[in-house]
DNA sequence: GATGAATGAGCGTTCATTCAT
DNA sequence: AATGAATGAACGCTCATTCAT
C-alpha cells in the first residue's frame, strides 16, 4: 500500500482481465483474503496460494499490489454504485422512498458480505491508501441522499444530510462489521437469515421514526 | 500480529510496569502511534524512536509486539467501561438516562480520539488475537444498556437491546472513525468543536426521537 | 550474463539474422540501450519495447540474452577492425603512417560513440563471457601496430609495440568513455565538435613527439 | 544502485563502523567483489556469504546497498587523494615533479590493484550513481595538474592541462584495467613485478618525453 | 535494567527463460 | 514466424525477536 502512483493498466492483451481464467482466480482470492484480513495481513503469497498460481503471475496481470487491490475495491465500488443509484431513482412518498433505498443498501450488503469489512478497514486505515476512491464513493451516496431529501432536511445543523449519511450508513454498515464479535455477545448468529431479517426490519423502523419525526416537525415549523 | 501464542505476562519485577518510567514512556509512545497509524503500520522500531529507548527494552517489558499492543488497548478498555458506568449509574426519567448515557459516551469519545479507530481497527481486523477483549467490552457495555433500558425495550425481536446497541454505538463511533473521510466530502471539519456540537445535538436528537416513539408505542400497546 | 554457457548458433533458418528486418530491429534496440546504459541496466523487455517486438521473439532469433549482446559487439568489433585495417594500409614515412592511422582511429570513435564505452564495459566486466572476442579484437589490432613499426620500435622492454599499444588505445579509447564524467570538470562540452577536434590535436601532437623521439633514439642508437 | 538518496550515517554506535570487526569484514568483501565483478555483478547476498556474516547485518551497519558500496569507494577516493596530494607536494625541477607524481601515481595503483577497475566501472557506467564523488575525485586530481603544471602548459588548447590530465590518468589507470585481458594477448603477466616495472618505465619514458618537447617549444616560442 | 549486535523469515518485485499455440 | 502466458530464482530490504554482556 505504499508504492505505486500510476494507475495506468498494466495488462495489456486482446482478453481484457475480468475475462482471463486466472486473473480471475486471482481477483477472486485476493478479495476473499482482503475481506478475511484486511490489507496488511494479505501478502501476494498468501493470494498466489489461495488462487492456486504463481506468485509472478500475479504482478504479470496486475502490475502490483497495489493495482490489484485497488481493481478488486474498484469491482465492489462499482456495483455498491449501481445498487445505490439504482434504488434511490423512482418517486413515491419520502417514506416510500427511505424504504425502498435502505432495502437496496442491506440487499447490497447482504450479497457482499464483505464490502462492510473492506470499507472499514480502508477508512479504519491512515495512510491514504484507498481513500480518493472511498471518498469518491461516500461522496455518491451522500448526494444522493442529500438531494432526494432536500425536501425534509434543513440545509445546515444536527438535522442536515450531512449527520443523517453518517447515522444510517454507520447503522447499516457497523452490523456487518461488528458480526463476529456479536456473534459471542449475543445468543444467536448475526449473520443468519432470520438475524439479517431482524436488522432489517430494526432499520426500517428507525428511518421510519426518523422520517415520521422530520415530517411531523417540519409541518408545525410551517405552521 | 503473528506470533505470540502465551498471553502469559513475561515481565516479572517488584515495581508493576504502569510505575516503570521507561514502561510508560513505552506504552505512551504505541498508544500514539497506534492511533495515528493503525497496528500494521507501526513497527518495533517506530515505537522504540519515539519512546527514546532501546527496541530490545520494549520485549522485556512487554514480552511482544501482541502483548503490548493488548496493554494499550486494555488501558482502554478500563477507562471506557469507567466512564460509561458512571454515566449509566443513578436515576432519573428515561430520556435523562438516555441523554446522560450518551452525553458521557460521546465525552469519552472526545477525549479518547483514537479510541474509536482503535477499535474499529481492531474489529476490522479478524485475527482473532484482540476479539476476546473486545468482546468484553462490547459485553459489558450490552449490559449496561439492556439493564438500564428494559422498561422500554422488547426482549427479542428488532426493537430489542441487541439492535439498539449496535445502533447507537455506530452512530456514535462511526462519526469519529469517518472524520478523515468526512473532511474531504463535507465543508466542514468534522473534528473542529463546532462540529462535534453538531453531531452531539444530531444523536441526543436521535435518541429523544427513538426514545420517544419507544415509549409511545409501549402505552399504545399497554392500552 | 548469468546463465548461458552455449555458444552454439540458435537461430537456425534459410534467412540469417542480418536480413531479417525483426531481428535487425531488436540487434538496432540492444545496440541503442547497451550504449546508452550498458548491459546490467538493460532488460529483455527494455531492448522488446524499444524494438516494438514481443520479448519472446528475441529469444527465437538469438537463443539467449548473452547470445544477442555478443551479436551485437560481434558487428562493432567487425566494423572497428574494417576501419583500422584499412588505415594501416598504405606506405609512406613513419609520420605519416602513424598520423593516418590515429586519424582512423579517431574517426571510428567519432561515428560510433558507444563503442568505447561498450568496451570499457566489457573490459572492466570480468564475467569472461565476451573476454576472447575483446582479445581478439585488440590483438589484432596489437599486430598490426606491431609489424607496421617494428622499424622504430624495439622488441622488448619499456618502448616496445606492448606498451605503445596500451598508451595510444588509453589515449584515444578513455577520452570518450570520460566524457560524461570531465563535462562537470571542464567548462567545455567534451564531445562537441570542437573539443574533439582539439583532442585529436593533441592526440596527433603526442604520437608525433613520440615517434620523433623514438626516431632520433633510434638514429643515436645506430651512430 | 537506485534507491537512496540520504548519505545520512545510518549505523550510530559508540563504536565507528571502522572498528567494528563484522563491519570490516561486510566492507572487505564488498571491496573484492566490486573489484572482481563491478556493482552490478553484486548481490547482497554474495557480499554476506564472502563476509561470512548474516544478509541482514549489511544492512544493519550501512543501511543500503547504496550506502554500502559508498562507502567502499569513499575510503578508496580517500586514500587516492591523500597519495596524490603527497606526491604533487614539494619543489625541484618540472621533470622531477613530473616523476615523482607518476610514481606516486603507479605506487597507489600497484598496492590498490582494484581501484582502478572499479573507476573505469563507475565511469563507464550510465546511472549517475557515483559520478558526483568520481568527479570531485577527478576535478582533484585535474586541479592538481594544472597548478603545479601551470609554467609549461597553456591555458587552452591541444596541449592545455586539460587533455594531458585525460592522457596520463588513461596511461596508468587502463594499463590496470586492461591487465586481464592483456594477459591473453601478451606473453607475459602485465600483473607481474617485472611488468609493472617496465610499465612504469614506459611511463616515465613517455611523460619526460612530453615534458621534454614542451620545455623546448617553450623556449623557442619565447626566443 | 538496559543495550548493541545478530538472525531467520518474510516481504513485494523483477528477470531471463520456456512453451503451447 | 510470432506471441501471451507462465514460472523459478533471485533481488534489496524490513521485521520481530533473541541474547550476551
Amino acid at each position: 500500500m505504499t508504492q505505486a502512483k500510476e494507475t495506468t493498466q498494466f495488462h495489456r492483451s486482446k482478453t481484457p482481465i475480468e475475462t482471463s481464467a486466472r486473473a480471475l482466480q486471482i481477483l477472486h482470492a485476493a478479495d476473499e483474503l482482503l475481506a478475511e484480513r484486511g490489507p496488511d495481513q494479505v501478502s501476494m503469497r498468501d493470494i498466489a496460494e489461495r488462487a492456486g498460481v504463481n506468485k509472478a503471475l500475479i504482478f504479470y496481470y496486475f502490475g502490483s499490489r497495489t493495482q490489484l487491490f485497488e481493481k478488486v475495491l474498484e469491482r465492489y465500488y462499482k456495483s455498491h454504485a449501481k445498487a445505490l443509484g439504482a434504488a434511490f431513482a423512482g418517486g413515491g412518498t419520502v417514506h416510500e422512498r427511505v424504504r425502498r433505498a435502505i432495502d437496496a443498501y442491506l440487499d447490497f450488503m447482504d450479497s457482499n458480505h464483505l464490502f462492510a469489512r473492506l470499507v472499514m478497514q480502508e477508512v479504519a486505515h491512515q495512510d491514504d491508501g484507498q481513500l480518493p476512491q472511498i471518498r469518491a464513493n461516500l461522496q455518491q451516496l451522500f448526494e444522493l441522499l442529500k438531494t432526494e431529501f432536500q425536501d425534509v432536511l434543513p440545509k445546515e445543523g444536527p438535522l442536515s444530510a450531512k449527520h443523517f449519511f453518517v447515522t444510517l450508513s454507520a447503522c447499516v454498515i457497523n452490523y456487518y462489521t461488528y458480526a463476529k464479535v456479536l456473534r459471542g455477545v449475543w445468543s444467536a448468529d448475526p449473520t443468519s437469515p432470520e438475524m439479517l431479517k431482524e436488522r432489517r426490519a430494526h432499520v426500517q423502523w428507525l428511518a421510519e421514526t426518523i422520517t415520521t419525526r422530520l415530517i411531523q416537525d417540519g409541518r408545525r415549523a410551517e405552521a
